[in-house]
DNA sequence: CATTACCTGCAA
DNA sequence: TTGCAGGTAATG
């Protein structure tokens, strides 16, 4: 899926096109499982008439805040897409809710693989969503200590625990590859013994792969795309990830490709210590 | 900690 | 046909 920096384009350029927009209705929904909460019938009947107020995100949640409190939380997981629709396009068969706008256009939430979720949250929902995730990366409160503390003890390998979102919210494997790779971490390293000086390498890291990627609108490896239908350019400017056997642009050693915690990881074992 | 489940499509 | 894919939650 979509990452932090695809879920912050995605909001950006979803912002300007619903804003001041009100919803008219459900013009489909045919996979109702993706409704979390409440059931789909209570979210078919509290949806309608509710304007957007906002949009923003919080880990990988794409929230949009509507009237009275409301806000309308979007995850993309592995394959969804939000696009803003003009009336004349029809859905297709990916694309599981479209909902009407007052200007006659339609936001659709198109999904392939059905594991995007949809909520409707009050302001207590919303509170108890924002405490399940750890601290944002671009965020003041994100500093070299702040994450030193949150590695502190954990015997964990260094990889997964970044995947972790109560310790860093947003990071996913591919953000998490290049971090490690730019702060020369292993992936393997045990966190506990990731040393002061490295974790403000990491944390440095973290923020700077971060803010490229949002820089060149996201990485599009298969689905993604900003909310005008538009590719991210950051694929282009991966160094390890998804480049098994292609040269560490540090030191020419072939990248190494290897499976930590069922996932895939990417990372050159010459320069990551 | 690992495994499985949730889904679909694509490339090897 | 198999394995793999940007995520996460629910199990042993």
């Amino acid at each position: 899926m979509p990452e932090l920096p695809e879920v912050e384009i995605a909001a950006r350029s979803l912002a300007p096109q619903v804003i001041g927009r009100s919803i008219t209705g459900i013009a489909k929904l045919d996979w109702e499982r993706m409704i979390d909460t409440p059931s789909p019938a209570v979210f078919r009947e509290l949806i309608v008439g509710r304007r957007f107020e906002a949009v923003g995100r919080r880990a990988k949640w794409l929230l949009c805040s509507l009237d009275a409190g409301w806000t309308l939380a979007f995850h993309l997981r592995m394959s969804g897409n939000l696009t803003v629709q003009e009336s004349s396009i029809e859905p297709n068969i990916h694309t599981h809710l479209v909902l009407g706008l007052n200007d006659g256009r339609r936001l659709f939430f198109e999904d392939q693989r059905k594991f995007g979720r949809v909520m409707l949250l009050d302001p207590a929902g919303l509170a108890e969503l924002d405490a399940r995730f750890g601290p944002e990366p671009l965020a003041a409160g994100f500093t070299p200590e702040e994450l030193c503390r949150r590695l502190a003890n954990r015997r964990t390998k260094i990889k997964p625990l970044l995947l972790d979102q109560q310790v860093v919210a947003g990071l996913g494997n591919i953000y998490v590859s290049e971090a490690l790779w730019l702060a020369k971490i292993h992936p393997e390293r045990i966190a506990a013994e990731v040393s002061a000086e490295e974790c403000r390498h990491l944390q440095s890291a973290i923020v700077s792969v971060l803010t490229r990627a949002i820089a060149n609108q996201g990485s599009t490896l298969r689905n993604y795309r900003n909310s005008y239908g538009e590719n991210g350019r950051n694929q282009e400017h991966f160094s390890v990830y998804a480049r098994a056997g292609e040269p560490c642009e540090r030191c020419a050693t072939p990248i190494s490709r290897t499976v930590i915690a069922q996932r895939s990881s990417f990372f050159c074992e010459q320069c990551q210590s």
